[in-house]
DNA sequence: AATGAATGAGCATTCATTCAT
DNA sequence: CATGAATGAATGCTCATTCAT
């Protein structure tokens, strides 16, 4: 929405000029994690990086632009993620599908800022991320559809509605790693027995015998 | 709506406002309910209940004080209705964890405000949930827990560590519920489905078989 | 809409409390009249009375509800003036028009302020002022309107819509204070020549021969 | 709306920016007439003009000097109007001053944006339209005056002092156009009853026998 | 037990303007 | 001739909290 977006939109010229753009966005995803959404604020983002809060508004139209603007990238950041992985173990579905599952995890434990703005705002919360948007984002589960579809085709899973099972199978997810970032999960429990035992459980409901995955 | 109402009363109550407390704490949950947890402000429960803003403070130390006793009166609440759940089933573990499941979900769905302060609030975000009341919280996996327990002994349920299931069962409920309530979940998907589906697949994870729930 | 108003509406007990509020509204007008409409801030009131910005949302809801209030003000002022001078003249109808206009005249000049929300505001710039109200601004027209019907019954004024006769001398006495305060007229034409000028021809625009007012 | 229309110019004039001061000042206009005089904003007119808000203090000193324009621009227009509706009645002042209140009327009506920055802008309020410009304006007021003294020598007009009748002519004009842009007349009178009684009466309070305008 | 009065800090956003280039 | 970068001041308004009574 500005000179700056349109002239270099993508361009990584160092120069001093998208630079503040970038600044701006790596200190409020910061301040994300740090306060939490409701307490990020322009003027905190400002102050920190030692600007005017009026600077912000040269690079993002308002608050919701510059919210939008770090959804997205974390969307994209979560696609290269999982598109990854699924390169890695692109004819081994059950593997594949225990990879995609540890890299979401992952993803959400190593980006909690990106992870609340995606996947934990009220959308009433926030002027609707913008339906174009939706539909990348969408795309991120495609990569669980594929692995059960193309399980399922070769008999290791057992799977009634793909789009159920992959929202079933995200449901899982999202609960492990949401519990995991508000520690709420008992203290006694070892972090990685924790996840392990979440991604395990949750193939295992797919596989026919409900035996362990069998590592392809 | 202020002074004037005051004088009137026409408070349903009608009792002697020796339980302002009380009415303080009801008046807030309707609030947040209806408002959300954003909206909640000492001033709009004040304004509601025809007290004075500075009324609150007597029997609230801060606003955060008057969020951890809403808290415990939700993880109250969830008690109640996980406990009402296991009676019925006392003795079919298999049936009664099925209930467990879909009372915790109920549960969220129907009071999502209550919810978001219970289980979404991050814990640093917010003077800490004083400790004690945790380990009251964790009562509530507890009826999770011992259905799991019940059915292992049973051979229902293959189960290594319990308190490790339990807590991954948790992990999906609370994914089930918070993608619901941020309307996460794929439109094309009805809602009973998705529910019906989630929870199947969580108790299939601890079935021998892999078989459905074998009602009992 | 808070506790002041209702308690003690239009008590003069002198006690600290009202006073706020009634320094509010004078210093608004006196800010209003040197600095515009455009120019009243709630800030720049409170730091005029040497109070936070907050105290004045304790006296007003919004910063249309005070400009309301001073509105109100204005047009029971102007309507307590317009019915003193219509008492004095009340078997004399074109005196009696005569001094309705000059009161009115003076009334704006007097109280640049009031007359400047009362009818120089443009609606769209300011939340509508309530329908009630309006009726009460129009009474003001009344006066006018009942020495121009009793004229003209009298045989003195020549008037075809009663209605229609109001509003264009009202638009004549309005521009007439529109013009002085905008300090428009030129400076070489006497103040006090203009006005009565001014009073003069609109009177005889309503009398048979074009003659003088007839003095009764 | 920025930098890249820049690039693909498709404004109508096509010529080359040396007249970006006629441009700014066409904007300029367009905004005032549209948004009206508070929301005019040098950065809303750059924006409109895909030149940055930095380009428009090329051409004029601040935000007063560009509002100083565009009252000379509107002054030039009245005076355009007038001249032209005096020139078709050059040879009847009766007619010519019915005329002359009607163009007056018609011009406000028409451009009610440029009608308040020209007329109804407190002087105090903004950097002193500059004393030269005053003189152009009351130009204006000539035309009225000379039909008013050529009327007077033939007979037709009653006038006292052509300076002070001007200006009262004057006064019953603005007066119309304010009350009609303020939407402050009765809403069940129709415009044209009010603008030509309006008309009709301030001639009348200056002919000898009260009599409607006799057409020439 | 309850309140009225008051406040400082905070919010997103807009504005006219400057200055180095 | 034209701009990009930047800013300080301003806006209406809400909030949790305090304190004397």
């Amino acid at each position: 929405m500005n000179a700056v977006n349109h002239c270099m939109s993508a361009s990584p010229t160092g120069s001093s000029n998208g630079d503040l753009r970038r600044t701006i966005l790596d200190t409020a995803r910061h301040l994300l994690v740090q306060k939490g959404y409701q307490n990020l604020s322009m003027r905190k983002i400002a102050r920190e990086i030692d600007y005017s809060a009026t600077s912000i508004y040269l690079y993002f139209d308002n608050k919701d632009a510059l919210l939008h603007a770090l959804i997205h990238e974390g969307m994209m950041k979560l696609y290269a993620d999982l598109d990854a992985t699924a390169h890695q173990y692109s004819d081994a579905p059950v593997r594949r599908l225990e990879a995609l599952c540890n890299a979401f995890i992952e993803f959400g434990l190593a980006n909690p800022e990106y992870y609340e703005i995606m996947f934990q705002l009220r959308p009433e919360r926030m002027k609707r991320y913008p339906a174009e948007k939706y539909r990348q984002a969408r795309q991120n589960l495609e990569f669980f559809s594929a692995a059960l579809t193309q399980g399922a085709d070769a008999g290791v899973f057992e799977v009634e509605d793909p789009r159920v099972s992959t929202s079933t199978i995200w449901a899982s997810l999202h609960g492990t790693v949401s519990l995991l970032l508000a520690e709420r999960v008992d203290v006694r429990i070892e972090r990685e027995t924790f996840i392990d035992t979440a991604v395990r459980q949750t193939i295992r409901s797919y596989t026919p015998s409900g035996q362990p995955a069998p590592s392809g």
